[in-house]
DNA sequence: ACACTCGAGTTCAATGACCGAACTCAATGC
DNA sequence: GCATTGAGTTCGGTCATTGAACTCGAGTGT
């Protein structure tokens, strides 16, 4: 594993970035909270090389951070859920979205408190209720007036308002 | 730059990992939070090659998250300073040292509201006001009881509680 | 029963990134 | 004047990533 970790860094921070800290990783796990289970949908929506996704899936479920489970739909393929401990991760993947959303580009998605039915902020807190609600509790819907870059039938899929963590179909 | 990009993600995610996603980025913003500011600490501190350590100060100071200022005492060097918009990581940073002092490791260090003296939660709440600080309002010190890895001069002058952002003396 | 397709990978050669060691160069320190 | 130290750059070797081609097994159509 030379060149993945950070032995040598007493530090939660490195410890986190072993788990989550390579290329494609976040991306990957942002998917999951949308809804994508399957090898090919993360394909199809990442462009990211086969051979890369299944080292990254494989290492989250080492990790503890992804299930493997057998798809009861098609034999002898999997799905790829998010564990409690990934869910946790959530946080911190909005936190960089948001830096993301006012540096670099404007969020191309809106994150809404359901049950509040309003907007979260940039810390991740209800725009009504002021709680920061975890993954379960969280809609997202695209951000109005943008013409969308993608057109993969995932980036589709996802195109339609849905909770987080929900299963997609396509 | 093929590698290190995310062109074709639509998403604020992707943009944030541009800047902050190459291995050793967040390593070395940490360390930037903590106070140090020149080439040599950093590289003390995190064991880091040279070649890849100045790769990633320029990237980030081309970037904007960092500015590079002549230092005052040492004509022809430079210090590494935390921009606003790099001040504005320390969220995301925050957030990834908590998922993994919860789930890897303890966290080494503890995060106290300057103003209440009371400590921060995972979510970087003060637990007395409530309020999530800057970086700027922020103390930090090693946790008790905790035998030190690193001995390198950078580690040691860590291990005084200081304010987040002010200047390490080595 | 048979060929076909499709999802989910694995294998492979080429390219790019990362590594450590050695080198440069300017500014102190003695 | 000479050695040292900080801040890099250069360089050969190693490791990771890439896209294309290949494999394998489960359904599907006929």
């Amino acid at each position: 594993m030379l060149g993945k970790d950070y032995a040598d860094q007493d530090c939660a921070l490195a410890r986190a970035l072993e788990v989550v800290g390579e290329r494609w990783t976040l991306l990957i796990l942002r998917d999951a909270f949308y809804g994508v289970r399957r090898f090919n949908d993360f394909q199809a929506h990442l462009d990211i090389p086969k051979a890369v996704l299944s080292d990254r899936l494989s290492a989250l479920v080492v990790e503890g951070v992804l299930d493997r489970v057998p798809d009861p739909d098609h034999g002898g393929r999997h799905l790829y859920e998010l564990t409690e401990s990934g869910r946790e991760l959530w946080p911190a993947l909005h936190a960089l979205m948001s830096w993301g959303g006012r540096h670099r580009a404007t969020n191309s998605r809106l994150f809404v408190h359901a049950p509040c039915d309003a907007v979260l902020d940039d810390e991740g807190r209800c725009s009504r209720c002021g709680l920061t609600p975890g993954p379960d509790e969280i809609l997202t819907r695209p951000r109005e007036g943008r013409r969308p870059r993608r057109s993969d039938p995932v980036a589709i899929a996802l195109r339609a308002p849905h909770h987080l963590l929900e299963p997609l179909d396509t």
